[in-house]
DNA sequence: GGTGAAATGAGTTCTCT
DNA sequence: AGAGAACTCATTTCACC
């Protein structure tokens, strides 16, 4: 738990490779970056105690689980006051058409990413769950036509993208 | 790849729990879902080639990575012909501190979800790599303070959020 | 679809460098 | 910090229900 973390090339690659897929094995994970199993394991772990790596998570496609209609929502929280948001944040992460919620800069205050079922679905997920609410200003909402992931994130030192 | 997915309780016990932890073992999720480990690791695959299973990825601190300062991207493209959104969006997604990109109806057309090194690194990413691009109309940037992931994302019909 | 045993292969520990 | 052997344990296959 040290402030400045020295990560080696090694363990860029090592965090290249996991973010591309969590579950590589640790074998192919050594071969990958040079280095014996028992090392790499050792690296990985003490990557995981650093809380460099937080988790790993399996993704799923929205749409094949019947939430075919994504959209991020803008919202104004009236008193922007910390016991409010507070429980309004806990009140969106509840919900589970609730991908993702950020505090934002900006006139509106919190952003949401949402799954959904359809527009009907959409519309009473603002109306019943936010706008129902007495502390909420504002929504704006946005459908997502389209969406793409970033490479692996990496310091800002090690710059390169790798093919894959 | 059948369009109208048959999702057993299992299946979605499966994905509720690789969505927490996606190394979770065979033999630890085959407990938790009551099945044999054999008939887990079956229904597990079947799930990836379905494609309701994308993938998995672990997660990073942004933080600790020397990034500490993420943003939302508002982004207006000028022409919104599809030749240059693409190259627009194949140049974000080349970029080192893109975390994502999204898009979506509304005014602004994009929103990308990036994570910089300091203010001043901000700064240059959008104004070298954005604004001085003759496509881009406008760019907001509001400043992301905190963000919160949702639980696991399941089918409309199980709405039940387990206690985790 | 589900199971359990058997074979294969990986994760993990330990000692040594 | 890294390596390699040895041990342990999980993954995967397959014949059967």
């Amino acid at each position: 738990m040290t402030d400045v973390l020295e990560l080696s090339p090694v363990d860029l690659e090592i965090l290249r490779v996991l973010q591309n897929d969590a579950r590589t094995s640790n074998k192919d994970l050594a071969a990958t970056v040079g280095l014996a199993p028992s090392t790499c394991l050792d690296r990985v772990n003490r990557l995981r105690e650093a809380g460099v790596i937080t988790g790993q998570r399996a993704q799923v496609d929205a749409a094949l689980l019947g939430r075919p209609l994504e959209a991020f929502l803008f919202v104004q929280v009236r008193p922007h006051r910390r016991p409010l948001v507070e429980r309004f944040v806990a009140h969106l992460l509840g919900l589970p058409e609730v991908r993702a919620v950020y505090h934002l800069t900006g006139p509106d205050d919190f952003l949401a990413h949402v799954a959904t079922t359809s527009a009907a679905d959409l519309q009473r997920l603002v109306m019943d769950e936010l706008t129902s609410r007495d502390e909420i200003a504002r929504v704006h909402t946005n459908l997502v036509f389209q969406q793409w992931q970033g490479g692996p994130l990496l310091p800002p030192e090690d710059r390169r993208r790798t093919a894959q």
